[in-house]
DNA sequence: CCTAGCTATAGATTTAATCTATGGTGCGAG
DNA sequence: CTCGCACCATAGATTAAATCTATAGCTAGG
């Protein structure tokens, strides 16, 4: 068995036809034909039907195609973090919770490479696609929260994903207002004084489980809700509609503005942010000098 | 990049030495140089330090390898699967909890097989086990419970490793007993009646969070509790100590034996039986049919 | 300062992949 | 009903890749 022979049998199967699968890989439809023969004879497998109108999958070709599936899926990742290396480009992938000090950090390790050719992407995403990206290996590390309610489904998942999380700190929950609302003049404030105000929080996607929520006290009630995807709408909402959001203490002025501020809130309740990352494979130097820049920031 | 470029980097790097790793793969040594030379070429990666005391890792290379034995962990599910085949072995590994129908199925499915020669797994084992077995394609089929309680917790753990779940029967809880046992004159049971005795429950490994276990109400106090991992040791101790176990009442008295009874537990809850498989690959046919024979012996 | 134990390089050789050309087959348009 | 078209299979030549043998280069330790 080869990658090749793999690669062919997916193309084979996706166009229908050995003829026009040939073509689109760019050899000759008798080297392919004699490919594919013999990885079925390696294996003693049917896995198409031929006839003269084209190839139809056998059902053990349909199993067999979810393994060569899987393992191509796993070499891409390979070429994805690989390729272009040759060229000089950096690759850097972060999945992060929206916080904006992975952000200041993401910035702050960009400069740093004094990279002139990268791809960088920082993913602020779902709780859920946070621990999918970095167990795949889309992203070579993943940012996000426990505290006491979340901690054991999230371990649970990290485990079942062999994934490791390091603690950065301990925050202190706090509560992000615009610094025109009402709420500004107090010191600290409780769940009382939040009720009258609309609840801002991130969507989940499908796996809405409360256990994934960004926001602790997600099953407390609130009769306004408000969801979002996006860090700025949830900062334009906070500003134009007096509204307020339950996170880590840790801002920004530079990065969020100044119409932002956040206030103690005062629940006996906390918030451990960490990292995520796959305890198979070794973090890569320039994750290495992410979680630095993390540390230094957030110290 | 091809899977033997693989194979000799994580061969080397477990040697040591490419001599020696050379020797280990049966070909001659500048030939498996060279062959890495070429993969670091490809990526433009350096992958080992090379010195005349052996090599090295680099931290990229051990970056690497980790991607590297991923791709090779999925490569030998497609050798475990079907090697073998070309001298006519069948191959069929099922992963489940401790019931008997499986194991009952399990038999069917190899006598109708007719195989003269096979290799089947019947692997009663711990929960989390059968969820990871299946997932990664060790099992091709599991086969555990659901009810009100481990419901969302296990349904999302499938989820996140892409298994679907199909119900096969809904089970009303039953307790098993000896036939000698003081609670054998009664018709049905109650949480109250079993107190006295002692409570048998399968042992869940390091993932003992109450979500995994084989048996519901396992929340429930008890002051007596032995923990197993036989079902022929647990079948000992109901007989032996009086205990009891709480489970579906899906019996079979040629496997268990006659000395095992089955009665009624009035309680509020229910235990849905179902089998779990890959949502990415067709099941076999061998897994179709053992599907069949599971339906048949449990409607 | 020579030898043992490495890796690297060169060039020959074997093996595998791919190519071109052609054969066989069944369906459907004329 | 038969000819042509759109398939896949086979044969043999050709090209590319993998591997081999032989040998060079390096360095630590006797």
């Amino acid at each position: 068995m080869t990658l090749k022979q793999l690669q062919y049998v997916v193309t084979v199967a996706d166009e229908g036809n050995i003829t026009s699968a040939a073509r689109k890989l760019f050899i000759a439809q008798p080297s392919l034909t004699s490919a594919i023969h013999e990885l079925e004879n390696e294996y003693n497998i049917t896995i198409f039907m031929r006839s003269n109108k084209g190839i139809k999958l056998t059902s053990e070709g349909e199993e067999f195609l979810g393994y060569a599936r899987q393992i191509l899926d796993q070499t891409e990742l390979i070429e994805e973090r690989y390729a272009g290396k040759g060229t000089g480009k950096l690759k850097f992938f972060v999945s992060a919770q929206h916080y904006s000090f992975a952000v200041e950090a993401f910035v702050e390790l960009l400069k740093r490479s004094g990279a002139e050719k990268y791809e960088f992407h920082m993913r602020e995403t779902q709780t859920f696609n946070i621990i999918d990206d970095v167990a795949h290996l889309r992203s070579e590390i993943g940012i996000l929260y426990l505290n006491k309610f979340n901690e054991e489904v999230i371990l649970k998942t990290l485990k079942d994903n062999n994934l490791s999380f390091t603690p950065l700190f301990k925050a202190q929950p706090h509560v992000f207002i615009g610094k025109n609302s009402p709420l500004a003049k107090k010191k600290a404030l409780t769940l009382e004084d939040l009720k009258p105000y609309p609840r801002l929080s991130y969507e989940q996607g499908s796996h809405n489980s409360f256990y994934f929520s960004e926001e602790i006290l997600s099953t407390v009630d609130c009769d306004k809700e408000l969801v979002v995807l996006d860090r700025a709408t949830l900062f334009n909402m906070l500003i134009g509609l007096n509204g307020y959001t339950i996170c880590s203490g840790v801002i920004n002025e530079e990065l969020n503005g100044p119409n932002i501020i956040a206030k103690k809130l005062k629940v006996d309740d906390y918030m451990e942010i960490g990292y995520i990352l796959p305890q198979s494979i070794r973090p890569s130097h320039l994750t290495c000098e992410y979680i630095e820049i993390l540390k230094s920031l957030t110290k």
